[in-house]
DNA sequence: CTGAAAGCGCTTACAG
DNA sequence: CTGAAAGCGCTTACAG
């Protein structure tokens, strides 16, 4: 602990205004090379550091981005928050993560809060509908994961989940499952309702008749998984919700003596880290998990700097990463 | 986006001064009951929210907790940092969480960051020992987690890494094994150490003679199981540093054929949540992690409140989850 | 109980 | 190039 040295404290010991000692440090005006000299010694001997809060009360902005979350423990958005915070910090931002515990209370007080901090903008995955007045009012920038285009947001970055639909389909169809089961999530989000469609699509294609579930995007998803092989004794082919679900739907197949991928295959969803660690490593439609938080911290950090949004949609393309759970016959 | 009404606003609108505008909102002085009123209203009206960087610049503190990690994707971390948030929350606080991505620069500048920002404290998990000179001069109250007590810390919080160390060990020569290797963290921290001593002490107490490899904390930890397996052909136990290392290790022992805990018996350590969804489910040395972040954030808030910190070092207890990778025999 | 004034620690027109 | 002054939006002694 000790006493930090003030803009007053520089200035005095170099002989110059505090004015003087600001432009030096921020460049915003030419100061003689000889004062600029004594500034920068008074510096080292001080060991002064700006005050971040004054400086946005002046600037009006505070150079944080705040990534709201429904959970910390989701690790696919948890990757994201890295790339966020990666893209962030490369451009002299920092990331507040707020994790709003599903609970809608809870992500109206951490808009209010980023708002209030003068933070620059908001990178949201809300779970939470009711957000609409609260988002309109928001006078910052907030860009929306997982969602489709509102008027409400400023911009929408998401994976294109129309194809990671089809594609995870297609590719059990490929590998011979005829009685394939969608976990399906939530229709009110993109990534519910265009994989749906993806599905369905592909399904129709292939005279293959449709069949899903609804499920939680909890990673325990024990009970609904014994559910569906009730509900489809025939199953051969289940596409997950995510990859965590993927792992705990795997954990009862195999309690339940079903072989994967023999008798049943699993695709996943999102490429976390995970999916290839696990034991059979996971068939899953891989996100471009870096590409979606670079991009939400880019559009904001340039809104900041330009004054507007660069591209208010944003569909980033999914791909197919193989694993064990599935395989193709031949 | 919408230009956000100030104090002045509403006092002018409620025709009062914005002393006691201020005096109404923080409740730190008695105003009269009618003026109350017409402030209310007014901030009903205006929907007043006060600049939070305005009041951290007279009050010198932000109401911000910074959370600093080697790693987001570190699940037992992200655990710890949700209990944090928490706990930080409940009591008016934000946290920030910055990745230092296992670079001591970005640990300086997320420490000189924090400090500019007015934080109210700092809890870190530091990979870098040459942090002491950043620490020491840090205003700010710095608790660290997984580090032994060092003087340099206002305090320190982790959990009994010596009885982990011991319980993990009897519980496998309960379970039979007699050939135990424990992969071996870095001795630099008490998490490493102290495990090992535990490690150790129980093996001598039971005539077993102690093995062990270093590792890393990294989720991948294929190639160092395999290199195990090469050295210590016996094994039939395996202490691995956390759970997430003790599922890259069992998709090793798998591909090799070696079956669990049938061949060879493995405990991991943290308990975090994936443990249980495991398959089979792991046995683990169950850290309180709950505690462990609520603490932690605790001694920060307690230190601005009371101005000293409640307690320097703090160690709590561990226990041991059984799940299907050892196994009692009889 | 209440307002005018000063201050938190910076930055930037403004005037020279 | 440089300093005195005003201002960012609050809070709190100070005086009444």
């Amino acid at each position: 602990m000790m006493i930090l040295a003030q803009i007053s404290d520089v200035a005095r010991l170099a002989g110059v205004s505090s004015a003087t000692v600001s432009r030096v440090i921020n460049g915003t005006a030419r100061v003689s090379e000889e004062k600029v000299k004594r500034v920068l010694e008074a510096i080292e001997a001080t060991g002064f550091k700006p005050n971040e809060i004054a400086r946005s009360l002046y600037k009006k902005s505070s150079k944080i981005i705040g990534y709201i979350v429904p959970s910390i423990l989701n690790v696919f958005l948890t990757e994201i928050g890295r790339a966020i915070e990666d893209e962030a910090f490369q451009n002299g931002y920092k990331m507040i993560l707020c994790n709003s515990d599903e609970n809608p209370k809870k992500e109206v007080a951490y808009i209010n809060m980023l708002t209030a901090m003068n933070a620059d903008g908001i990178i949201i995955t809300a779970n939470n509908d009711n957000l609409d007045e609260e988002i309109r009012n928001c006078p910052l920038p907030v860009v929306a994961l997982d969602k489709d285009a509102g008027s409400r947001y400023t911009a929408v970055v998401q994976s294109d989940n129309y194809s990671g639909g089809r594609l995870a389909t297609e590719h059990l169809i490929e590998c011979g499952c005829r009685h394939i089961v969608l976990m399906r999530g939530p229709q009110k989000y993109s990534s519910g309702s265009q994989r749906f469609l993806g599905y369905v699509d592909a399904c129709n294609e292939h005279g293959i008749q449709p069949l899903f579930m609804e499920s939680q995007y909890s990673a325990d998803v024990r009970e609904s998984s014994r559910e569906l092989l009730k509900r489809f004794p025939h199953v051969d082919g289940i596409l997950a919700l995510s990859d965590m679900t993927a792992m705990s739907l795997y954990k009862v197949l195999f309690e339940q003596g079903r072989k994967v991928p023999d008798d049943i295959m699993i695709v996943g969803y999102d490429g976390i880290e995970l999916s290839s660690l696990m034991t059979p490593a996971l068939t899953t439609v891989v996100q471009p998990i870096e590409e979606i938080g670079r991009l939400a911290a880019k559009l904001i950090i340039d809104q900041v700097a330009n004054g507007k949004i660069s591209s208010r949609e944003n569909v980033l393309p999914v791909s197919l990463q193989m694993g064990q759970t599935t395989r193709i016959p031949g």
